[in-house]
RNA sequence: GCUGGCGUAGCUCAAUCGGUAGAGCAGCUGAUUUGUAAUCAGCAGGUUACGGGUUCGAGUCCCAUCGCCAGCUCCA
């Protein structure tokens, strides 16, 4: 094939043509719903060249790569609507998002509602006039004049900093153009169903010594009903917002006398030490042993573990008696310490100890959110101190227990590896056997995982694990981090069979990360709705009148005993009074006693979500009871 | 910490232009003894986040503080 041919196949066709030729030009015809095509690897729009040969695939909004292409288009739509309405705006930068997309962009005035809903009204219309997007390669001079004469200084900026050698290219539609690498839809009437989602500051660069830009937030969808139910998990996702929650189920509430902390009603704590044994039944037969050590230690312990040098800024510091104290934001370096204490062998490792003792964190106030991120918090943390060659074995029990343990709350994950970043410490044949040893697991196990290059701890590379939850949001709970340098820090060592001292390895690892936190992301994901074992309150027991206030309590009493947690409703009140009030507490279990009832020695059961079930014999019905309340530990 | 917004009873919200702080739910008292999502009546509940200021008069306007919210930033 001549040099200045190129060659793509697309399904089973075969077409060819002069290299930087179009789709078009190739006599390719997209379908309808493509908004964009791959080829090797990369994305391309319509209007762009094809230099290399190889398969291409069509995007649609199917695809993550074409939702971002088909959302930085929406950005493009929001940036016309708005220098349309205000021509003096300057625009900064508007990248696709997740969820949607936003544009910086610096405004003579604040933005309120109704600005908003002028500029959400200002692209619709614009994506009516059904604009054709055009691709417009620049030179670099060329370009710095253009957007110097528009007057977009922040575009000039980026001009500035693109290399020398690396195309410029613009976007038009319309009246409005922008710089842009693309790609981008072909016309503004892809952009079906937009919507402006909110507003705030950021900063140019997101450096603090920039200008504070307005951060437009908007969505798009090609049709109207993907925006719809965009909109219904939005408006799911607050309904089920645990710091509305929490409080209205009695389980928690935060008071502004002490900001970053939880304060845990009855129901929360009985939640909270539910999670706790739960984790503690899982790991005490897989060989952890927990610990509790001191939560404030003179700054000699962190200077020498080396978070005064790198975490200070997080720890809550005091000073007394002419002496620096900090309360502890991790256990690693008390564990530490208590791995010094005895002499090691071979034999001892691997070393398992546990905590679920409190951490203090200074996080800065803007950052605070509810149970999420807060400034007291614990974890089912453990610290493993191992032999090299038992990195792997160690990590796959770790691996088996997140396994376990999302599993159980049935939100899959996803598991991300990363590795040595740039900066790392240690020796380099470390870092690549650790790293080997972690991906030889993950690969043994057959488990799918992400590779982020780079991200991982100057210490040690690490595994994040991301559950995904009811609606589908990530969050990145589960961590196992290998550490070369704290044992070094320390001087940590252990007799290996040979009688001389070696070095063994750190993992620290928590599978529900910060207790607060994973309790947080349950109330959302269950939407207050928790499994019968994990209910603070798992039966109301309701009788119908005072009559029946004995029998009612009998029955209370039978589940004591077995173990569940029970409330008797004996209120002079209607019984769909009762039962309502029930449904709102979000009780799973209520066991309505009336006349009939006792007579017949049966108690008359609903059930969430399912409703009355009809009478079901007492005690028998216990044993069934009991066995679903289980804590489901194997 | 930074930018913007917000802060009225336990909760959800109202209060015209700066002119007597109000309702529902929850709570308390009483009546009602009820078979699967709200029985009725009465009572009580407030330094309008906090501290200043402007004004004859401030929930409302101004300034500062605290907290919360959306982001930014940070995240050994």
């Amino acid at each position: 094939m001549p040099e200045d041919q190129v060659e793509v196949v697309v399904g089973k066709a075969v077409y060819r043509g002069r290299k930087g030729s179009t789709v078009a030009e190739l006599g390719i015809s997209p379908p309808d719903e493509a908004v964009a095509f791959s080829l090797n690897g990369h994305t391309y729009d319509f209007q762009q060249g094809i230099r290399e040969n190889g398969r291409l695939s069509w995007l649609t909004f199917q695809e993550e790569a074409g939702r971002l292409v088909f959302r930085h288009s929406g950005a493009h739509l929001l940036a016309q609507a708005v220098k349309r309405l205000w021509p003096e705006a300057q625009l900064g930068t508007g990248p696709a998002t997740e969820e949607g997309f936003y544009y910086d962009i610096r405004l003579p005035k604040p933005l309120g509602e109704s600005d908003l809903q002028a500029i959400e009204a200002e692209m619709q219309r614009i994506a009516a006039e059904d604009l054709p997007i055009e691709r417009v390669e620049l030179g670099r001079t060329e370009a710095l004049q253009l957007f110097a004469q528009r007057q977009e200084p922040f575009k000039v900026d980026i001009i500035q900093r693109i290399p020398e050698g690396v195309p410029i290219s613009a976007y038009r539609q319309g009246e409005f153009i922008d710089l842009c690498a693309g790609p981008h839809v072909p016309r503004t009437g892809r952009l079906k169903a937009v919507k402006l989602t909110g507003v705030s500051g950021a900063y140019w660069r997101g450096d603090e010594a920039n200008p504070m830009l307005t951060r437009i937030y908007g969505t798009a969808y090609p049709d109207a009903e993907g925006l719809t139910q965009y909109l219904y998990r939005v408006e799911e996702a607050k309904r089920r917002d645990h710091r509305r929650l929490g409080p209205a189920l009695g389980l928690y509430l935060f008071r502004e006398e002490a900001p970053g902390f939880t304060f845990w009603l009855p129901k929360g704590q009985r939640l909270y030490r539910t999670l706790e044994e739960f984790s503690r039944r899982l790991q005490e037969p897989r060989g952890y042993q927990e610990v509790a050590t001191p939560w404030i230690y003179r700054v000699g312990l962190w200077q020498q573990s080396g978070h005064w040098d790198h975490y200070r800024e997080n720890m809550f510091v005091i000073e007394r008696e002419d002496e620096k104290l900090g309360v502890k934001p991790m256990n690693c370096p008390g564990h530490c310490l208590l791995y010094q204490s005895a002499v090691r062998s071979y034999r001892d490792l691997p070393l398992r100890l546990a905590e679920y003792g409190p951490l203090s964190r200074f996080e800065r106030s803007g950052t605070l959110h509810g149970l999420m991120r807060v400034r007291g918090l614990h974890q089912d943390d453990a610290h493993l101190f191992v032999r090299e060659d038992q990195i792997a074995e160690e990590m796959r029990g770790v691996l088996e227990l997140v396994d376990l343990v999302y599993r159980t709350f049935g939100m899959p994950y996803e598991v991300v590896l990363s590795t040595r970043p740039d900066d790392y410490l240690g020796s380099l044949e470390i870092w690549e056997r650790a790293e080997g040893a972690l991906q030889a697991v993950l690969e043994a196990q057959d488990k799918p995982y992400q590779i982020h290059p780079k991200d991982g701890a100057f210490y040690g590379p690490k595994l994040d694990f991301y559950a995904v939850d009811a609606l589908g949001r990530r969050w990145q709970c589960a961590t196992a981090q290998l550490d070369f340098q704290l044992p070094l820090q320390f001087d940590l060592t252990y007799i290996d069979r040979d009688g001389q001292p070696k070095r063994p390895v750190m993992i620290h690892r928590a599978i529900f990360g910060s207790i607060e936190r994973f309790l947080g992301i349950l109330v959302e994901h269950y939407g207050g709705d928790f499994p019968l074992w994990l209910a603070p309150v798992q039966v109301r027991v309701v009788p119908i009148t005072d009559a029946q206030g004995a029998y009612a309590e009998a029955v209370a009493g039978d589940l004591r005993r077995a173990g569940l947690r029970v409330e008797v409703d004996a209120r002079n009140q209607k019984l769909a009074y009762k039962v309502r009030e029930a449904e709102v507490d979000k009780i799973p279990v209520l066991l309505v006693v009336g006349r009939r009832d006792v007579e017949q020695g049966t108690v008359s059961v609903r059930i969430r979500p399912d409703g009355d079930i009809g009478a079901r014999p007492w005690p028998a019905y216990l044993a069934e009871l009991a066995e679903r309340a289980r804590m489901p530990v194997g």
